[in-house]
DNA sequence: ACGATATGGTTGCGATAGCAATCATTCTCA
DNA sequence: TGAGAATGATTGCTATCGCAACCATATCGT
């Protein structure tokens, strides 16, 4: 096995992308403060808010926050709390409980999101050119396709 | 306060982005750890490896790990007890202390960078054309100049 | 020269989240 | 139908890391 080193373009496009990450979720985070919301909690939020029924069920949540069945259950522990997201036992199947957004969620939401996206244009979006956005998304689409497929 | 709604292209790329970068970090960290070594150290390790006398000040260390200074104190207990680094205190200035780097920890990362630039490659690297590869590069080295910029 | 301030590092505490073990419910199939 | 496997959720334990408070040392201003 060879050591395969990174050209100085690919390790340069490495390296800003990781260093750069951590920081920029930071910065995010910061602007979510004000509404007492971490990332984690808008991103519940946000996916429950576009689920059908604005509920999902708490395994496919997690999926989708990309927390483990653990990690949601202490993470709802917060949201619950402040009544932004109610927990319900499914009847069709005992096993089940849904996450189901509260009307006080919805509303926190709705006045958090434009100010979450305007800190994403300001912090991303709006310094890239069209170009440059439409290579970030090949790009990482292609990379999560690629682990997609090496664990399905 | 005009609400800034993304674009489907810009929200593709945000999203694929955030949700990639996660599965992502999993999977490098995943590759790493059968030498014992997690993301943190083994850039720990990278950055005194390549520092002027493989040694840096802790709070230049912190600087370029993204690391509070308490974070630091943490996570060098882990490599001090695998004996990899060495806290050395200074005799020029008495609150200082440097991370060296040890022969043993030089060793490791030796033998772990073969297999951690694969990873990268694998994973990411060699999915992306020349031309994403400069995109990323030049996207996320404005998203950085940028968020120093505001926070200097 | 010496008190105020700045800098470097550590510690107590709290929040997040993963792993393994556990429990309850449902599904499978012989 | 009934034993075993699979699925959904929670809990105990652990590790990481930030914040605020703290201590030690060095530097600055008068």
């Amino acid at each position: 096995m060879a050591t395969q080193w990174l050209s100085p373009a690919e390790m340069a496009a490495w390296r800003t992308y990781i260093e750069t990450t951590g920081d920029l979720m930071r910065a995010i985070e910061k602007d979510l403060a004000p509404f007492g919301l971490d990332r984690g909690d808008y991103q519940l939020l946000a996916m429950l808010s576009e689920a059908p029924g604005q509920r999902l069920r708490l395994c496919d949540l997690a999926d989708s926050l990309r927390l483990t069945r653990s990690g949601l259950t202490r993470r709802m522990e917060g949201v619950l709390k402040k009544k932004l997201v109610a927990r319900v036992q499914s009847d069709e199947d005992g096993r089940v409980a849904y996450a189901h957004i509260t009307p006080k969620g919805f509303d926190l939401l709705k006045t958090a999101a434009p100010k979450h996206l305007e800190s994403v244009r300001r912090l991303m979006v709006d310094l890239l050119t069209p170009t440059e956005i439409k290579a970030v998304a090949s790009a990482f689409g292609k990379i999560s396709a690629n682990l997609g497929a090496q664990q399905p």
